[in-house]
DNA sequence: GAAATCTCTGCAATCGATTGCATGAGTTTC
DNA sequence: GAAACTCATGCAATCGATTGCAGAGATTTC
C-alpha cells in the first residue's frame, strides 16, 4: 500500500518463518547449528520476502567490510588495469569488493589511506605506487603493521611490509644482455620518472649487464622519461640530437618504447635498422605495433591474482606472520621485430662514416 | 597499556570534550549549529584522539553508503579504464568511493547486481557493459527504478533509465563519409561482437553512409569482429580470401582496427597503400601505431566524468526527473595517417588486374 | 534413573553514529 | 515583567545484523 516499499530485513524474515532473528542469522551464516525444519521454514522465508542481508549493519557488528582498497597511480594505464582486472576477479572468488583510489601519490595521500582504514570501510591495501610516500605510511600504520597492506611492484629494504613483484632489475638485466648478444655495444637507456622505484632497479639492472660485458653507460645515453607513450617522443628528439647515438636503446616500459620508435619515424630513422629497441612489460599491443616489440613479459594477471589472494589471506588471519613476506615472479623475454643487429654488424665493410663510433 | 589499542569513537571524542556524542555529531556535520567554544573544545579532541567516523555506523543509520558501483565489461580494457579515471576522479571529488565489478554481462549479473543494491554497500550504478541483460535489468528494479542508476555508452529505446553515451551512429556514419570523401566505393566493415548495442549502432551509421552515396555494403565484406586486437588479425585473414577486395574499411573500434593492420602486414599487404582503415575511439595509442590510426575520437574522459556527476545528482536527489534523460557527447574525426585515396585513384592508369573489381 | 551431555532456539546486549524531541538559559517583544 | 523566541546542548531511540549466555527438551552415559 505504501508508495514506498521498505527493503525486507532479517526482522520481517523471522517473523515469516516464526523464529528469532538469531535463529535467522544463523541459518544463514552456520546452517548445520539450525535444525533441518526451521532451516527450510527460513530458506523459504528469504525467497518470499526476497532479503539480503545489510551490509552496513554486518560491518557495524563484525568489524569488517568484505572490501578491499586497490590504490593506483593511474587506472587509464593498461599496464595497471590488467593488474586491477586480476585483482577484481580474485577478491569476487572470494567475497571481496574492490573499492579503487586513483591518483594516489600525493600530498595527502597518506591522510587519505589512513582515513579509509580508520572509516572502517576496507580491510585491507593493496598499494600499486611507487610514488606514495612510504615513510609517511610507515609513521601513521605505527609499529606492528595495524592494517594488511601489501605492496605491490615495489620494495622497500627492511620496510616492514608484505610485497608481491617481479624481478625488475633482473629482467631489465636479461633484457640489456638480449641487445649484447645481438652484437650491440653503444646501448642507451630510457628512464622512468624520478623517484619511482622501478626507475632506479630497472636503470640498476641495465648498468649491470652492462658492467658485466665490460661496456660503458655513457651519461648523454641516459635518456629522461617518464613510462609514458609522449615521454618515448620526447627521448627521441634527444636521441638524434645525439653525435655519437646509441645502436639500441632499452626502454624502462613498452609505452616509451613505442613512443620512442613512433618518434624515431619522425625522424627519419627506422627501428631495428638503425636503432633496436627494447621494450618492459609485454603490454597487449607491443605484439601488434610496427615493428612488433621486443620486450619482457611481466606476469600482470599472476601479480595481481597472488597479491589479491594474499592480502585476503592476511585479513582472514591465514598469514598471521610477523615478519613480512617478499614474493618475487619471474619476467621472460619475449623477441620480436623491434631489436636486430646493429647496423655495422649487418654490412661491416660498408659502414657509414656517419654511424661509425668517434 | 592493551595490545591492541582500538580505534577512537565518537564516545571518546565527547567525553575527551566534555560534550554529548550528540554534540560532536554536529559539530563535525553542521558546524553553524555549535557554539564557537564548544567547536575549538571539540576539533582539539578530534585532532588528539585522531578520531575518523565509522561509515559502516553512518551508512547503518543514514542508509547511504557514499560509494557508487560501476560495472565494467573489461577493466582491462583502455577503452574503459580511462572512462573509469575519470569516473573516479569525479566521485572522489564529491567525497564517494568506487566499487567496481568487473565481467559483470553473464548469467548471474542480474542478480549480482540486486545483492549490491539491497545489501546498501552502494547508492547508485554506472552500468557501462553493453551485453548485459537489460530485460532481466528492469524486472530487478521494478516499476519506477528504485535504486539510482545510469546506462553509459548505451541506449536501449525506451527503457526508463537514464543515459549518457555518445553519437556512434552519426560518428560511424561520418567514419564512412571520410572514405567515401577520399575516392573509395569499395568498402567493408569490421563488426563489433554479436549482441552488444554498439554494434548495431555502428553498422548502422556504416550502411546509413553508404546508402547515401549509393553504395552497396555487401554481405561479405561485413567481417566478423570482436573489440579486440586478435578479432581483427582474423578478420585481415578472411579479408584476404576475398573474391574481390575492399579498398578500406572502416573497424568498429580501434582495437579491431589494430590488429587488422597487423594482419594485413602478415600478408604483405600494405595501409594506407593497399587498404585504408578507420577506426573508432582514439585510444592513446591510436596516434602512436604504425601507420598513425584514422578514427573516431570519443570524448571518453568526458563520459566518466559526466556520467558519475549525473550519477551523483540522482543518488542525491537534485534531479528527480520522472522522465529518464538522454545525454549524447558527440565524437570528432581524427585524420591520421592509416586513411589515404584508393590505389585505383592514385594511378588510374597502371591499375594492377588483380585489383581491379571483378 | 539420575547425571551429564548435546541440540536447538530465544533473549538481549552490542557495534558507532545520527537525529527527533526536550530542556534550560539567555534574548527580544509589547 | 510576562510571553514568545532563539540558541546550544543533552537524552535516548534508532538503523539491522551478530553473538554470548542461558534454558528447554532430547539423548546418552554409568
Amino acid at each position: 500500500m505504501s508508495l514506498v516499499k521498505k527493503t525486507p530485513t532479517i526482522q520481517d524474515v523471522a517473523r515469516f518463518a516464526n523464529v528469532s532473528t538469531a535463529t535467522v542469522s544463523r541459518a544463514l551464516s552456520s546452517p548445520e547449528r539450525v535444525s533441518e525444519q526451521t532451516r527450510a521454514r527460513i530458506s523459504e522465508a528469504v525467497r518470499v520476502t526476497g532479503y539480503t542481508p545489510n551490509q552496513s549493519a554486518r560491518s557495524l557488528r563484525q568489524k569488517t567490510a568484505r572490501t578491499i582498497l586497490v590504490a593506483l597511480p593511474d587506472i587509464g594505464n593498461p599496464f595497471f588495469s590488467v593488474i586491477l582486472d586480476a585483482v577484481e576477479r580474485e577478491a569476487a572468488a572470494r567475497g571481496y569488493g574492490v573499492l579503487v583510489a586513483n591518483r594516489f601519490s600525493g600530498g595527502d595521500s597518506g591522510v587519505r589511506m589512513r582515513d579509509y582504514f580508520m572509516s572502517n570501510r576496507v580491510d585491507g591495501l593493496l598499494l600499486f605506487d611507487g610514488s606514495v610516500d612510504l615513510e609517511q605510511l610507515m609513521m601513521l600504520t605505527g609499529e606492528p603493521t595495524p592494517f594488511p597492506l601489501i605492496v605491490v611492484c615495489e620494495e622497500i629494504p627492511n620496510a616492514p611490509f608484505h610485497t608481491v613483484k617481479t624481478d625488475n632489475s633482473y629482467a631489465a638485466e636479461q633484457a640489456t644482455r638480449h641487445l649484447i648478444e645481438l652484437g650491440h655495444r653503444r646501448i642507451g637507456h630510457i628512464r622512468g620518472p624520478d623517484g619511482n622505484v622501478l626507475t632506479g632497479e630497472r636503470e640498476a639492472g641495465f648498468r649491470r649487464a652492462m658492467q658485466a660485458a665490460g661496456l660503458e653507460a655513457r651519461p648523454e645515453w641516459m635518456l629522461p622519461g617518464a613510462f609514458d607513450m609522449d615521454s618515448g617522443v620526447v627521448a627521441a628528439q634527444h636521441f638524434v640530437r645525439l653525435e655519437a647515438r646509441p645502436t639500441a636503446i632499452f626502454a624502462a616500459n613498452d609505452e616509451s618504447a613505442i613512443g620512442f620508435i613512433s618518434g624515431l619515424r619522425q625522424h627519419g630513422l627506422d627501428c631495428p635498422g638503425d636503432v633496436s629497441v627494447v621494450g618492459f612489460d609485454d603490454l597487449a599491443l607491443a605484439a601488434h605495433v610496427w615493428p612488433p616489440l621486443t620486450t619482457m613479459r611481466q606476469p600482470r594477471a599472476a601479480l595481481g591474482r597472488i597479491a589479491a589472494g594474499a592480502l585476503i589471506d592476511v585479513i582472514e588471519g591465514e598469514r598471521h606472520s610477523r615478519v613480512p613476506m617478499h614474493m618475487v615472479l619471474s619476467s621472460e623475454l619475449i623477441v620480436r621485430g623491434s631489436t636486430a643487429r646493429p647496423p655495422a654488424l649487418v654490412a661491416p665493410l660498408a659502414t657509414p662514416p656517419a654511424l661509425a663510433a668517434r
